[in-house]
DNA sequence: CGGGTTTGACCCGCGC
DNA sequence: GCGCGGGTCAAACCCG
């Protein structure tokens, strides 16, 4: 009994523990109530916060569209301007071509040039329009070879305005290079793919300034350096080299130093990359490729007759010259032309555009002057040989004139010039002086298309004001204009490859600024060329189809590439 | 040992 | 036909 009592005892005690434990239950209840209204209301609070911002936000989006819609009227604007005046510059190639008539070699260089390597053109002049076109976009790049994640009206547009990208595949089968120890026993069969596609191989070359005796064009490829060669007229040696990322790539580039300003490096390129490319050598690949199809594009409406095919091609040449301050010269008469300042005739083989990014003030220490004063023979010895340049340099009297900001603002320097005073009024100087390579090369490095995810997410206000500093201002959309073609023409088509057409209606979804524009090169490179940072080879490029406004590349990992 | 560089020889186109 | 010059080959060499 004790036992039962004093179990019930125990009982009732714990009864009342569990009321008691009751009482505290329901006073934790009320507490936690209590708490979840606090927290309800925090909740509410926060909520209330993240619909501000996120209204914020929406409005935010609703500018960034509003100034994404302006900036792409005012690109298709540039694009219908560019095809009236393309229309101007084919007339004034006749011209030139008549005065020189000279067909097939038409040297493009950016820039003053004293190109003391005169190109003999050896092949035949046996070319067929369409083998033209193709010769002129063979530094573009290989569409075949990537990977698009976009397709659309682009592709159409482009396999209907420029045919040679559907040949260019067969192309690039064709005049494949062996691996070097088939090289002997194939080349027969080249040669007779030469002769059958004797379109010459347009050349694009680089001139840069670098003072380091060792250092070269770190361009983001592999080259394997197969000969070298004292060229007459200059005691340094030529270098030959060839593209090793892929075994049966065609691209072979050049080395050579200019004899009459040893800082001043000449690389010069040929051929097109059958293979993905890294982004830093997809920048010069666009480059490149943009100058071959201009170039080609000139050398169309030469004398020997283009095809009216390359029309299409004459069009995007004439918008890839559209920003640019470049020279039309002629050597075998001594005659300017001006174009927007460009010099521009031919010759019977490997077309050659000319990229000069040396600074006008190094380039005065050498006989030739700026090439609004430069006489053909400075750059070019033999009458036969002309070349068209693409000129980076600008008046000594322009400073600096653009700068980035960490908010992804181009600030464009006062002296900015954007000078109409030329015939075709579309010149536009990207400064002078030693900054400009690195503005120019910052700015192609940032307009390396790019197909990786990671991407730097801007602050709205950056993006809203990058946006509207380029829908603002006149100088940077001819420079946008010229990027841009340099990557749409670059295939001929209109760009394919990039999946955006040159109507425009793709190219703004897929435009993006990165965070900020890079600084000049900190890798302690001197040579002007160190804005193609070689990127790591994992970032294989299947050519994106946005073009993207990124942060530096990270410094190039190794420089293999020396003279 | 493999890959890249060096370097003399060779090929080929062009001009005389 | 010959010489010149650019471009390429390939054995030897170098280097990590």
């Amino acid at each position: 009994m004790e036992v039962a009592l004093g179990k019930s005892g125990e009982v009732v005690k714990e009864e009342k523990r569990v009321e008691s434990s009751g009482d505290e239950d329901g006073y934790k209840e009320n507490n936690f109530l209590k708490d979840i209204k606090l927290e309800s209301a925090k909740a509410d609070r926060e909520m209330g916060e993240v619909r501000q911002e996120n209204q914020r936000l929406r409005m935010h989006l609703n500018q960034i569209m509003k100034d994404y819609q302006t900036l792409q009227m005012q690109f298709d604007n540039i694009l219908k301007q560019e095809a009236k005046e393309s229309a101007n510059m084919a007339a004034r190639t006749d011209l030139l071509d008549q005065a020189t008539d000279e067909p097939e070699l038409v040297s493009l260089s950016l820039g003053r040039s004293t190109s003391s390597e005169p190109r003999k053109d050896q092949n035949p002049k046996r070319l067929k329009d369409d083998q033209q076109e193709n010769e002129g976009l063979a530094l573009r790049l290989d569409s075949s070879s990537f990977e698009m994640p976009k397709t659309g009206p682009s592709t159409e547009n482009s396999s209907k305005s420029s045919p040679e990208n559907s040949l260019e595949a067969n192309k690039e089968a064709g005049e494949s290079w062996p691996p070097h120890k088939v090289l002997k026993t194939t080349r027969r069969e080249d040669d007779e793919v030469l002769e059958q596609n004797p379109a010459k191989k347009a050349r694009v070359s680089v001139r840069v300034r670098c003072d380091t005796p060792t250092v070269s064009m770190n361009d983001g490829c592999q080259w394997r350096k197969y000969g070298q060669k004292i060229a007459k007229g200059n005691p340094c040696p030529r270098a030959y080299y060839r593209c090793t990322v892929a075994p049966t790539c065609p691209v072979r580039k050049q080395v050579q130093r200019c004899a009459e300003d040893m800082s001043i490096l000449i690389t010069t390129y040929e051929g097109t990359h059958n293979h993905p490319l890294s982004i830093s050598a997809t920048a010069m690949a666009s480059t490149t490729s943009a100058a071959a199809s201009m170039l080609l594009s000139g050398s169309s409406t030469s004398g020997t007759g283009p095809a009216a095919s390359s029309a299409g091609t004459i069009a995007s040449s004439s918008a890839d010259l559209q920003g640019l301050n470049f020279y039309l010269s002629d050597n075998s008469n001594t005659r300017q032309y001006y174009l927007p300042n460009s010099s521009m005739s031919s010759a019977p083989s490997h077309p050659t555009i000319t990229l000069d990014l040396t600074s006008h003030s190094s380039s005065s220490t050498s006989s030739s002057s700026h090439f609004n004063k430069i006489s053909p023979s400075n750059f070019l010895s033999a009458p036969r040989y002309s070349s068209t340049n693409l000129n980076f340099s600008s008046l000594e009297s322009s400073p600096l004139p653009i700068s980035w900001t960490n908010n992804g603002v181009l600030n464009y320097g006062t002296q900015m010039q954007y000078n109409k005073n030329h015939v075709g009024g579309n010149s536009l100087n990207f400064g002078s002086k030693q900054n400009q390579e690195n503005m120019f090369h910052s700015f192609m490095q940032n307009l390396v298309p790019n197909s990786s995810p990671p991407r730097q997410i801007l602050p709205t206000d950056s993006i809203a004001a990058a946006t509207k500093a380029i829908t603002s201002d006149p100088s940077f959309q001819s420079a946008l204009a010229t990027a841009l073609t340099s990557i749409i023409g670059s295939n001929g088509g209109g760009g394919r490859n990039l999946g955006f057409q040159t109507g425009g209606e793709n190219f703004g979804k897929s435009l993006n600024f990165g965070e900020a524009f890079p600084s000049p090169n900190t890798n302690g490179n001197k040579c002007s060329s160190s804005y193609l940072t070689q990127t790591p080879p994992s970032a294989p490029n299947s050519l994106p189809a946005s073009l993207t406004f990124l942060q530096p590349l990270p410094p190039p990992t190794a420089d293999k590439f020396s003279t």
